[in-house]
DNA sequence: GTTAGCATGTAAGGAGTTACATGATTTT
DNA sequence: AAAATCATGTAACTCCTTACATGCTAAC
């Protein structure tokens, strides 16, 4: 059922399930969500909201919005019963579209709200997906080290560690996951696992 | 004079700069110059060496081009002379655009074929744009860090040690720069600094 | 003989940006 | 009283992707 839901439509509704949000502080949550790099414009987050509303999944919260005569006022959402459901069925994803680099980043920044063995699986694809990556990445250098000059090699070194530097993270993650509290988390057994 | 060059179309003239290419063959090598997560695809390389070929920027080497009855054949492409001077042109741009994520990579990745003065410039331009990133990132999280779960805190802080890997790394490279031959590279005042 | 890789292209569309337009509130 | 920051929104546009369409060539 659940049509295709954008990582900004995901981030956006995943910082609505924490507290209702007007625009401009939820653009600010989102540069936490998306790394430093990426920072969402207000050309694409009022849009995205209006659909949103439109979609049904999340509504104006006509009690906390400011809208005194005159005034433009702050328009505060929240996540709608629709939102909250689509939002948990997102978050159960643990398919391949999880660790993907797009996603990724925002799937990890909900994990607070996510099931420790959706979890688990996520970022054991993510590492996954990443050695692959480091396999391609290295062996295309050791055939063609010879005819690349010192930048792209340079370039190309700094690539190659960036992702060895992120797997390493994922193990510390994967065995945080799985060392303490172990029991309760990991035998927590997945009720209706599909 | 000089239009708007994408970073695509510049990592086509840089790459036909050394030799003629092929489309297919070109994909191959645009995997080294932009790293392993972004791939560019035909559907945006065919596009733009058509619009580059319309632009008189690069021309097809009838000479190398197989084009046997029957087959399809491979097109192979070459720099114009004007191609050559736009390449040379945005080579030796060393603004603020130079170093932003998008272009950097791209830049750096010709490196060999741009001026001393020019280098170091992009790089110290690169390393205080992420300097001040570094400060943006770790003011916030100063200032949130009660407020952030776990999961969140974990992606803050492995986005930050991204960036200062990334500022380790232009340091060597500063330093190797301006280590052998610093005398005749570093030595050359940048005349008509501004 | 079929799988994998070589090779070229187009049409439709997604996901976002920039630039603009507007105005209130807070700080200096 | 000026500057910064808060706050919302639209229109046009850019860049790139996906999915499709086509066919050759080498290896297993």
């Amino acid at each position: 059922m659940s049509r295709k839901t954008g990582v900004l439509e995901l981030a956006v509704l995943g910082l609505l399930h924490e507290s209702p949000l007007h625009g401009y502080e939820l653009r600010k949550r989102l540069s936490a969500v998306f790394g430093p790099v990426k920072r969402i414009s207000y050309g694409s987050l009022y849009p995205c909201l209006k659909e949103l509303v439109a979609t049904g999944l999340i509504a104006e919260d006509t009690a906390a919005s400011v809208t005194g005569v005159g005034k433009r006022g702050r328009t505060v959402y929240k996540l709608t019963a629709e939102g909250k459901e689509r939002l948990q069925d997102q978050l159960g994803d643990h398919g391949p579209a999880a660790w993907e680099d797009e996603s990724f980043g925002v799937r990890l920044a909900f994990f607070g709200q996510t099931d420790a063995d959706v979890r688990l699986k996520i970022l054991e694809g993510r590492r996954t997906r990443l050695e692959e990556r480091r396999e391609k990445v290295s062996s295309a250098m050791g055939r063609t080290r010879e005819k690349l000059d010192r930048y792209t090699l340079e370039l190309q070194q700094h690539g190659l560690e960036s992702v060895e530097r992120e797997v390493r993270w994922l193990n510390e993650l994967i065995a945080t996951e799985r060392g303490p509290g172990s029991h309760a988390a990991v035998s927590a057994r997945p009720r209706s696992a599909k």
